[in-house]
DNA sequence: TTTTAATCGGACTATATTAGTCTTAGAACT
DNA sequence: AGTTCTAAGACTAATATAGTCCGATTAAAA
């Protein structure tokens, strides 16, 4: 059906809302599944993952939580979702670990492929400060 | 992770298949299956939906099969992967049937939407031809 | 007119992916 | 030392995709 996952969903309003913090000041989890109403637990790994990528900082302990690491404006849709669900591919064959069985017969592959890097670079052209 | 269905996949190889046998040459379903070794209920369903959404023509009875609706320049990607797996939602809030939970309090809608309608336009310009 | 080769449509099962939960550990602040 | 937060991984549940099966229908061919 082609869509965003819910977890990339859920990331790009949180995004959003450290974003709108300020450089500076950190917010924890639990204030934003609270706020936007998001499975705690969820959105706890979905802002590991954000931070394990760099695109935002954690602070350890009591008073800690996530600021930016980048600027709004560097932070593009495609690194998000990619961060969050990993690699954009439209189709099987570009991935290295799936193996299509009828690739030899496949006469669409190269196309699907330049569909793929077309679509990637239109996600690269939006950035969170745009959203 | 953002991929086709192998449906789509396997939709799109048959349809260029068909393409290639020109306008008033029938091919059947059984036919496709084992020139590129996909699964042959699978790819039947597939045909049909193509068929009912008036990509291509069936043609029952012993020697009958399928030839082009349309001409493949006119056959849109978009329109294709739509009528194997349905609309093209990048988000749940953009389908009729479901309805988010959190939207009230949600700040990305609008701006995914407009994702959303972009990334269709961009399939609309991919054609049959193209593939 | 009978047989045969095809599509149609729906119900069904199996598999893979996504969504969500829980639990333990580790870091920093008070 | 106690509290509050993130880190990480294992686990379960829900959903979507992939694939199969079967009876009905159609029309050409024998
Ligand atoms: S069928 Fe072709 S396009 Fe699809 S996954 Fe296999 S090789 Fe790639
Ligand atoms: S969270 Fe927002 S964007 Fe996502 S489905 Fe709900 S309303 Fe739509």
């Amino acid at each position: 059906m082609l869509r965003f996952s819910k977890k990339s969903d859920y990331g790009l309003i949180a995004l959003k809302h450290i974003a709108s913090q300020g450089e500076d000041n950190v917010v924890n989890a639990r204030e934003i599944s609270e706020k936007y109403n998001l499975p705690p637990d969820l959105l706890a790994k979905i802002l590991q993952s954000l931070s394990k990528s760099g695109i935002i900082k954690s602070q350890f302990g009591s008073g800690g939580g996530y600021r930016m690491a980048k600027k709004p404006s560097e932070v593009t849709l495609k690194e998000i979702v990619q961060s969050i669900d990993g690699p954009v591919h439209l189709v099987g064959c570009s991935r290295e670990d799936t193996d299509c069985s009828i690739e030899p017969q496949c006469t669409i592959k190269q196309m699907l492929l330049n569909v793929e890097q077309k679509l990637e670079a239109f996600f690269s052209t939006i950035t969170l400060k745009d959203i």
